[in-house]
DNA sequence: CCTCACATGGGTAGCGCTACCATTTGTCTG
DNA sequence: CAGACAAATGGTAGCGCTACCCATGTGAGG
């Protein structure tokens, strides 16, 4: 009798059950609600009105089709449990949060097969933007997103080749800068504690080499690592190993600040002074290092504003006007404490 | 001359693309993916074919529109840095990785007015399950619960009045659990510690109070709480606070674990013996809380396995057969370590 | 008075996919 | 061997929205 008002939608409003109740054309509608500078103040107080009386949440999807665009960002992390990358999220979140744009966020378990599998599903949404963790794409993902079609924003590094943008740090300088920063404050047999040696740790691995090797006092025996992930009781066992292999030691840079957190630990049940016997400095600088007793000497790293930045220059991308500064190194900064006071 | 293959769409291969080239119809093709027993095998064979060599990816836009549903779990935390949240989600994407669902987690910033704002964006996308954290949900959002039209899942907490189901566990419980433990060990004079109450929080500060009081030493200048987010640091300021407001105090519950580590900290630079002079129990029972010098006594939660269970009960109900337990309870663990063996 | 530019609004035709129904073929029953 | 029935495939008509193009009205300029 009555046709059905939709077959297979659940009733919900439509854009032209508002049009209709509005007495304008459906495009209209459309406009109003994306291009509010086109539609005349009269009839834009009329649609919201009718908007509002039906409760009219325009559908995503049918919106995606029709634009071939979906109001979508893609984050692809390798963790999200790893306090730095829910940081950088979380900053991605808050610079989002008054925008229309969704979020949808990718846990690639760094592994590049999984980045590249995530990035067949993301792409195939057609995002509005892409950020992904690191610059050591496979080429595969790294061809993914040169077709995306979209910014392309890699963070958490800067490197010499990016995709489309990057927001950063050097690693190797972090790593680097700790390992001088121990070798200034007098320590000689400075050891590299680290989990989880992803392209990032070796890096700052390679950065602790230098320092070490200019300093003349690198050994290979010095370094102790694994690819278990990265936690504070790893830190603490991590730290027996080495002290086994290497009982003279008098420093440790640790690949992070669980790692160091443990180690400082185990110095405390062994009796190990903190910073005389043995200097420690982490990576990061998570809240409780300052708080911690001794408190320990880290690299902070503004994870936060790489989230916010990495945003920004995509938002400013879609609208059409790309950055002019490409690759932007937000550094870090040493923080001097009780752990390498000697 | 020839009209362009497609006018708007990025000239990706499209379903009628992979059926000329198989030599069926568009809506084999369709079958052949989402339905493969409902395909005889050869024609299967072919069609798997053509969408390898086309590189075919389905639109999952226009699938969400024909079907009136998305393939896609919307997740709404009140927190994304916060490890308790972190591993919930973890438990989720690793439940869900081999699946075809998409994730979409939002942020409410623990306020009841985001919550429901983002139940609408979430709900305009017609999800294949939603799951939210905690049961305080404002009325509107219960209502916007209750009419998505998909499974809904509460987690971290259970309570008697499910929109759909639950898992969780007490959380009175689990402060009274800790209170107890605090007042067998011989404590008196027993602070509560906490951070950012939230009604989870809260319910733990009830559950501690009811022991305090069956054990006749409740005192509100016991309580410290703060609105402010929980971090390790703040754990000191406020056992500061707390030790200024009482100086007899000899134990404190914390509200969790960071604010634990704080009270370490802090007694280990005041030279306070734990646990001869102060007993410490924290919550959730984070991988630190057993290395630390001393170790923790904590309450230990199961988050991890909470994601997992949510996204089994919501699959379930998915594929039509509804679990038969609604609320599931997961409990939790009292760990006894160093910091109340007196 | 006509032309033209501009502002405002609408109509039409898809976007890529799937629900619904129809058709064809082969197999089984009586 | 007719009729019933199931299995396998296809055609048609949208899902709800927006890109594209067109229609109308207004005022300025010639």
């Amino acid at each position: 009798m009555t046709k059905p008002r939709s077959r297979r939608g659940g009733g919900r409003p439509t854009i032209a059950d508002v049009a209709r109740k509005a007495g304008v054309g459906a495009i209209t509608v459309s406009r109003a609600l994306r291009e509010p500078g086109r539609v005349s103040e009269d009839l834009r107080r009329e649609i919201q009105a009718a908007v509002d009386e039906l409760g009219y949440v325009p559908d995503p999807n049918a919106r995606a089709l029709a634009s071939a665009r979906a109001e979508v960002f893609g984050v692809l992390v390798p963790s999200l449990t790893n306090n730095v990358f829910a940081e950088v999220v979380r900053g991605i979140y808050d610079s989002l949060s008054d925008s229309p744009f969704r979020i949808q966020i990718g846990n690639t378990h760094y592994s590049g097969l999984e980045e590249e599998r995530l990035l067949q599903v993301f792409g195939s949404q057609r995002p509005a933007a892409l950020i992904v963790a690191g610059i050591d794409q496979t080429p595969g993902a790294r061809r993914l997103l040169e077709n995306a079609g979209c910014p392309v924003v890699q963070v958490m590094e800067t490197g010499p080749d990016p995709v489309d943008m990057m927001v950063g740090f050097s690693h190797f300088d972090g790593g680097r800068t700790a390992a001088e920063h121990l070798l200034e404050a007098g320590y000689l047999k400075i050891g590299f504690i680290g989990a989880r040696m992803d392209p990032r740790s070796q890096r700052r691995l390679a950065g602790y080499r230098a320092a070490m090797e200019a300093a003349g006092l690198f050994d290979p025996r010095l370094i102790t690592t694994t690819p278990v992930p990265s936690s504070v009781s790893l830190g603490r066992e991590l730290f027996r190993d080495a002290l086994a292999k290497m009982p003279t030691l008098d420093g440790v840079f640790c690949n992070n600040d669980d790692i160091a957190l443990g180690v400082l630990f185990e110095c405390r049940r062994a009796s190990i002074d903190v910073p005389k016997q043995i200097g420690i400095v982490g990576f990061n600088d998570l809240d409780m290092m300052q708080v911690s007793f001794p408190s320990i000497t880290s690299v902070r790293t503004h994870r936060y504003e790489i989230g916010t930045r990495a945003v920004a220059m995509a938002l400013s991308a879609i609208t059409g006007s790309r950055p002019e500064q490409r690759i932007v190194d937000l550094g870090f900064e040493l923080m001097r404490r009780e752990s390498t006071a000697r």
